[in-house]
DNA sequence: CAGTATCCGATGCGATACTG
DNA sequence: CAGTATCGCATCGGATACTG
């Protein structure tokens, strides 16, 4: 590891934190991810060789611990109690970035898997029916990608490739138009209406899929400068 | 600048800010250094290459500005509103590193000249005589140095080269011993109770001086599984 | 003092291919 | 699925020299 040859707190915190793909590790990790494959939804263009390489860093930094999982076979990535107390910065960092980052998504910033991998995750389980909907989502304009969203308890998956259901609804997405309401920069409604946004399915559920969708972290945070709606 | 393809506002910030050096900087801005030479003495090692070409990269991020000072010759640099605003995230993260990160300060670690200048930062002005006190400090063991600390107001002063004032205080220490100090691991009494610290003068001002010798921001934080001193 | 310009060697990153 | 191995290229680090 590179360092800065200073005894500063700030200096070796940044050691280990301020390495390229560290922290989106760190804050997959904090969302929930544990398993390899988990983490590479999360972190779409990360090459497999440098996750392994910073998951190794983490655990040598004692941020996070390997662990077998309950079936003995498979690792999984947990973080330590000094892992779980970078929560406040990580969320800092996101707060930030939200207000003072150019907020205008542009096709650099887009990417379908890391949107549904998101959204998979902030499902509101207290709202989804108690039996199974299959969602296919198309993307399409800056970036493409058809995935399969299998909406259930106790823990709703995403696909790449057609599981098979049959599919209750489809929805068809602007893919920067569907970052913007998962951001908070837009309401899917007036998505809908200004026709970026289709979704078609029986009505009952079409109408009652925008309150399942709970939307990013950051969605409530203001950009700077920004006037608040009226 | 290398992107993430993300939306990700943590990701958006951690394009501006896990750069090398650049966390670095905008301590040493936070801590109030605004030019160029003021900034090189906190960064010991960094090219100025590399210095300068990341000051326009923080300055395109919004997160800096160059102005002209008073004198209208001079560049200063200064943080944006949204630089100040990363003050709470670069204090939790020094915070975390110090309680967290290996508190073994070891031979890599140390750097007389950024312990200088750290420490004429930190001088307590209401503490220091009406008039000036040149401090010499010899540095031995881990790493070798002497500087002059020109202790007055309203601006105390550090040199590499002897500033020719007579010398009213001597210091000798032993570099790791005052790093520890300054960080909180030890008192300064201590360490001249082992001989790791010796101070020559007039006995006043030999006395006097530990009074205004203020100690690093992260001092009062607690290393995890540190036993609290009885 | 406050930078800019250039050059070179080491390393980190990213892409691809391979393995149990 | 969960990694490991390899390789080329870009960037970084460090040195040196130059400018206003």
């Amino acid at each position: 590891m590179r360092t800065y040859g200073q005894f500063c707190p700030i200096a070796k915190s940044s050691e280990i934190l301020a390495e390229r793909w560290t922290l989106l590790i760190v804050r997959e990790l904090l969302l929930g991810s544990h398993r390899f494959n988990e983490l590479e939804w999360g972190l779409p263009h990360i090459p497999r060789s440098l996750l392994t390489q910073r998951l190794r860093s983490l655990e040598d930094a004692g941020v996070l611990e390997r662990r077998a999982d309950a079936g003995g076979k498979r690792r999984e990535y947990h973080l330590t109690t000094a892992g779980l107390e970078l929560f406040e910065i990580v969320k800092g960092i996101g707060d930030w970035g939200q207000k003072w980052v150019n907020h205008n998504i542009g096709h650099g910033d887009v990417d379908p898997k890391l949107l549904v991998w998101d959204m998979h995750r902030r499902l509101d389980l207290e709202a989804i029916p108690d039996h199974r909907v299959v969602i296919q989502l198309d993307f399409h304009g800056a970036a493409r990608g058809i995935f399969w969203l299998v909406v259930e308890r106790p823990e709703p998956s995403v696909c790449q490739t057609d599981p098979g259901f049959d599919v209750d609804l489809f929805v068809s997405a602007d893919t920067i138009a569907l970052h913007r309401v998962w951001m908070g920069h837009t309401t899917i409604h007036e998505a809908i209406d200004e026709g970026l946004v289709e979704i078609d399915g029986l009505p009952e559920l079409a109408r009652a899929f925008p309150k399942w969708l709970q939307l990013s972290f950051f969605a409530g945070v203001q950009p700077a400068g920004a006037t608040v709606a009226g």
